[in-house]
RNA sequence: GCCGCGUUCGUCUAGGGGUCCAGGACGCCGCCCUUUCACGGCGGUAGCACGGGUUCAAAUCCCGUACGCGGUACCA
């Protein structure tokens, strides 16, 4: 089979997490099948339209490392790709379900729909639907006459194409993730194929598409297998094959439910892919623990790249329940394909945030060394900057929670120490030296390693934690160390 | 309410009748390494939602209950 999958979102907002595991999914089946992958922009709601909404997914794409093969902008045989784009198409098939019968123009307004339902909620009808009886007693061309029928698209009425859903009938697929699933059509209101504004409804579009675009898996949210009914009744009704369907697990918010915006901002979880980008998060991560929330290779392996993580993919062995985002793991998948990252490879992304700090880089061979020593310590990249500030500037304030190891003996300490380096000669301020000397002083005074090293960590980097001290010093210099000594020397007492 | 889909450590998951008094990972805790911060190494903690069946045998199959989630629009 000739494998070809859509991600089709629609442009009503930035590029939700949960959409691009969808899209990620998508991605790596078509990969590992050979096959094709398609973007598919569903602007059917006008009024939900957000501008620039589209070249956020696109980017958002291209962040991820998800090549585009057919899409807006891209191009490919089955365009255009924009649902806005294909009004004629969905109009012409639509017509031709109303010639078959199997559809049928209606011309209620909300109000009277509304009402509908009022009154027959008011006789005991839970859940009224517009169905095989209501359809019965509206405005529709099932019940009026020809005649009316035509007067009023002559006159320009607004009117919908409804699909006429059987009275009951079982309508039986196949998901490839979750087996048969199965629904009765009583439970199904007459579906709206094109609304009253000239565009077509998702379940039409999609159905179209889908078919003309010759897509062959749809694999998309579970928030969509109760609609699925509803297309493969279309698919019926067309004559058409379905294609294969796979309703993927949600996504989840640590204290449960949908992982909407406010809720899962609210326990230090971004939504939006676009947020991940400004982060600073490394996109390799984020693929890679998406890839295993709802997924596993099943054997005990961890991390993967894109490429390898293409040829495992398979959807038998995507699990059903919904998985909740564990935004600690991510920061630990982030971490490791940091030290997977060579000084190399992160040092012009590391300049870039040093400059946006506007930091002055001594050198690239200094920022080299910096990175280095901050490698196996940072969580993200842009901790480069922060962790390792002290590294381009003098601390201007020393951390509160490091200030408490700052003790009354501290300063005797430090001023022991500094008077010992200060007669180092410049090729004498090196790392093993400095510690020699750390050792001596300690000796000296007959105290603890940490009761003078905490206090120096402070005076030199500002922080109670940070990378190997000795080196961190020998890198900044004896000047500029001494300076800083002398400054907490002043601040601290 | 109705319909649908789910449910294995706190979280992501492996496991699909005997090899499972359930394996891995994150987290957490402890130890080792390090006279600093980390990395790393080793170990520990903790789970088959519940109740009935079927079977010699059930985490695995069936039924029910509970709970969770989704849907129930001229939104996608």
């Amino acid at each position: 089979m000739n494998v070809r999958v859509r991600f089709a979102p629609s442009p009503t907002g930035f590029l939700h997490i949960g959409g691009l595991r969808t899209a990620l999914y998508n991605y790596l089946f078509a990969r590992h099948h050979g096959g094709t992958f398609v973007l598919r922009i569903e602007d059917t709601d006008q009024s939900r339209y957000v501008e620039g909404a589209e070249q956020d997914i696109i980017d958002s794409l291209e962040w991820t490392g998800m090549e585009i093969d057919e899409g807006p902008g891209k191009g490919g045989d089955f365009g255009p790709y924009r649902q806005s784009e294909r009004k004629a198409t969905y109009h012409e098939y639509a017509k031709q379900l109303v010639d078959q019968g199997q559809a049928y123009y209606a011309f209620d307004t909300v109000e009277e729909i509304n009402e509908m339902r009022e009154r027959l909620k008011k006789s005991g009808n839970p859940s009224p639907k517009y169905d095989s009886i209501t359809r019965q007693s509206m405005k529709n061309s099932l019940t009026l006459s020809q005649d009316e029928v035509e007067k009023r698209m002559a006159n320009g009425d607004e009117y919908v194409v409804r699909l006429k859903v059987p009275r009951k009938e079982t309508v039986r697929f196949e998901d490839e993730i979750r087996g048969t699933v199965s629904f009765d059509t009583s439970g199904l209101d007459d579906q709206v194929l094109l609304k009253s504004d000239g565009m077509p409804t998702y379940h039409l579009a999609n159905v179209v598409d889908d078919h003309t675009m010759k897509i062959s898996h749809v694999i998309r949210g579970e928030e969509w297998l109760s609609s699925t009914p509803k297309h493969i009744l279309l698919y019926k009704a067309f004559g058409w094959e379905p294609p294969v369907m796979a309703h993927l697990p949600l996504i989840m918010s640590p204290s449960g439910g949908k992982l909407s915006k406010r809720k899962a901002e609210s326990e230090g979880i971004p939504v939006n892919t676009k947020d991940y980008i400004a982060g600073n998060y490394e996109p390799d991560a984020l693929v890679n623990f998406l890839a295993y929330l709802g997924w596993s290779p099943g054997d005990d392996s961890e991390i993967h790249d894109m490429e390898e993580l293409c040829e495992l993919f398979t959807l038998d062995r995507v699990s059903k329940g919904g998985a909740v985002f564990n935004h600690k793991k991510l920061m630990w998948y982030n971490e490791n394909y940091i030290r997977d990252h060579t000084v190399e490879e992160l040092e012009p992304r590391v300049k870039e945030l040093l400059d946006a700090e506007g930091y002055e880089i001594p050198s690239e061979e200094y920022l080299s060394k910096v990175i280095e020593l901050l490698h196996e310590r940072v969580s993200k990249i842009d901790e480069f900057a922060s962790m390792g500030d002290f590294f381009f500037a003098t601390p201007e304030s020393y951390n509160e929670k490091a200030l408490k190891k700052w003790k009354t003996n501290s300063a005797e300490l430090v001023q022991a120490y500094k008077e010992k380096i200060s007669e180092l000669s410049g090729e004498e301020f090196e790392a093993a030296m400095l510690k020699d000397q750390l050792k001596e002083v300690i000796d000296a005074y007959d105290v603890g390693f940490g009761k003078l090293m905490m206090p120096l960590r402070i005076a030199v980097s500002g922080q109670g934690f940070g990378p190997d001290l000795f080196p961190a010093m020998e890198l900044i210099g004896k000047e500029e160390v001494i300076g800083r000594l002398n400054t907490a020397l002043e601040k601290l007492g």
